[in-house]
DNA sequence: TGAAATGCGCTAGCGGTGCTAGATTCGTGG
DNA sequence: CCACGAATCTAGCACCGCTAGCGCATTTCA
């Protein structure tokens, strides 16, 4: 697992077969079928520690910058995704069995949503607190994916942050 | 082509094996190879088209509902992701060879785009329309990436919409 | 008109993928 | 000391994207 996540970082989910899996930890491939029960399996774990991580960073930001905890979040959120990019990538485009937003989700996932929901408590005016999280998270994905992709200007990032940021502001 | 992303369309692009392409359109897997540099050429040539269809859309939502000109462009952002899931796919997922945010990127990239900063324009304030207008997206892009994967809460679509464009309305 | 050249589509195959069936080895309890 | 059960292995299946090389039809030119 800590295998698949290095090599993942390294050189994409793409260069993680399980050939090279099983050869990197010594073991012969079917043995990955005993404790995982494909390849999918595998990134789903990887994916949820994952958001255990993101949830303990945005909580940290959180604790660290309370007289901006909007930016904290942000900066935290695009943090976590540029250092750890294949796992942020598990995490939302790979891994599609996770289940999300319902009470039976994984406990990682829905404390790293209540760390967003709580930061936006504030702001929320009228809006539901959960709703304008789910707003933010949306924008700080795309922000990761479209950047990544190359799809956005370049030099802009900082500008683009801030214009995310002081859109929830106005909302006090 | 059209083979091509009606079979996405219907199965999803993992069912689009250059094998199974072959046999729908009555000719052997090498002829792809004559008329595309390969699979991934394919779906660049799909997603092309899909911005070139997805510019029209948010030009004719911006002629058509002149007095609400972000929520006309959200609505048929998102309609015509929901319209055409697979295609929406290739240009933002799949295509990773496409040019973005450059002189020289294609024209239907660059169309749709300044559609998007035409629209958000008179509500940039002191922020740069470009900048507002990747903003835009960047919620857009997340709002459809999320909720395809079924990762925000369920019923609540129309709220997280609305919550977008009230986030670029106050700016006037 | 006959022959050469050209271009198109084909069959067959390469190296790779995720995954699985069946044989085999090895530590352990009776 | 033997038998059992778990763990691991070798070998292989069906599929993937992609390509080399052949055969045939058409076109071109003497």
């Amino acid at each position: 697992m800590q295998t698949a996540r290095d090599l993942a970082e390294a050189e994409g989910w793409a260069a993680v077969t399980t050939r090279r899996l099983a050869e990197l930890i010594e073991f012969s491939q079917p043995v990955l079928y005993t404790h995982f029960a494909g390849k999918d399996a595998i990134i789903a774990v990887v994916a949820e520690r994952g958001f255990a991580q993101l949830a303990e960073e945005l909580a940290r930001a959180r604790a660290e910058w309370p007289e901006d905890p909007v930016r904290a979040a942000a900066s935290a959120y695009i943090g976590f995704a540029d250092a750890s990019p294949a796992v942020y990538d598990g995490m939302f485009s790979r891994a599609t069995g996770l289940r999300f937003a319902t009470p039976d989700a994984p406990a990682p996932l829905r404390e790293a949503f209540a760390e967003l929901r709580i930061t936006v408590a504030p702001y929320a005016g009228d809006t539901d607190p959960a709703i304008l999280a789910e707003v933010l998270w949306s924008a700080l994905h795309g922000l990761v994916t479209l950047t990544r992709d190359g799809r956005l200007s370049e030099g802009n990032h900082k500008a683009r942050l801030a214009a995310i940021v002081g859109l929830i502001r106005p909302q006090i």
